[in-house]
DNA sequence: TATTGTTATACTCTATAACTATA
DNA sequence: TATAGTTATAGAGTATAACAATA
């Protein structure tokens, strides 16, 4: 788990309270804590739901090619499934083409929970946006947009400076 | 480790790159993966840098209060403040009104230390703005700082058709 | 008796590596 | 040989419970 911070939490400072780390953790915890309620009880909670989503496309997606994609390990991904198999959501079936694949693929009683997992998660978003009047909701979500196209465009913070040496460095020290 | 998903993801259909949740979670990892290269070396990571956010401040607090205000375990804790101490950044002085209690105060090096992490996470923030021009950056920090102030004050989206009812229920059952 | 802090134990989640069956 | 999937083992992180010191 990365960043976890249960329940309600006090800002270390009033200047935090404004601090882009501190506020996105704060509103997307808010939704995290909903949508974990909704899919708590499904096989793999969100992660469950996630590979739920891509079983009920079109196109069937390989184990692996599901792994890849959700960036869960190979190893978990059969867990995954098989809990979802057992849960009657999803079935998996041999790829014609090369016997070494199954191919995962929702059934309907998966496709109808998906419907309505979706409804409901469609609700959790609707909540956390209810502190703002529609039009600027509409702003906050393409801004939103627009960060998380180019999330990933460049490279993280240089790390130039780690801790290590921050530690043995001087006040004038450049980092 | 909650809503775990490393490295670059693709959304399960076109439509789930707009959702809020997707896009939020796209774009909080782009944070949390700066910021945890920045904390990396410190001990106690990202929680280490809370905990000494709190040392700095004027009024020392207790183990449990640190805790209680950072939503850590008081048994985790105590491992967090003996690896900060162990590294020079905090001091445990014992409570004058109630020698049960430690106060953990910053040093003069985890002073400095803090002023180098919140810069560096300040180029991290601006990392992550840096898609949008200045002003567009200054409204989406004011309606992401309004969800935020607003993010505990409703109970959640209600949970009243759980999962394994969902399993159950048929297609017109209202949920 | 209740609370602070510590320690030890157990549990969960994830990652690593070895194995099979197919290609 | 390489890949898809499975299984077993080990590790990190966290929670639970028992303990000592103090109130």
């Amino acid at each position: 788990m990365l960043w976890g911070m249960p329940e309600a939490v006090a800002a270390p400072s009033p200047g935090v309270a404004r601090d882009l780390g501190w506020t996105l953790g704060v509103v997307f915890r808010a939704y995290a804590k909903s949508a974990t309620g909704v899919t708590a009880d499904l096989p793999g909670g969100h992660r469950g739901h996630q590979v739920l989503t891509w079983a009920a496309r079109e196109t069937p997606m390989s184990q692996s090619g599901l792994a890849q994609q959700l960036g869960i390990d190979r190893t978990v991904m059969t867990y995954l499934v098989d809990d979802l198999e057992r849960a009657g959501l999803v079935e998996r079936r041999r790829a014609p083409a090369d016997r070494r694949t199954w191919h995962v693929v929702a059934t309907e009683t998966g496709e109808q929970l998906l419907r309505r997992l979706d409804a409901q998660l469609a609700q959790a978003e609707a909540h956390v946006l209810a502190a703002l009047p529609p039009h600027e909701q509409a702003t906050f979500k393409e801004l939103l947009q627009r960060l998380a196209a180019h999330a990933n465009d460049r490279d993280p913070v240089g790390d130039a400076c780690t801790v290590a040496e921050e530690l043995t460095a001087r006040p004038g020290d450049a980092c």
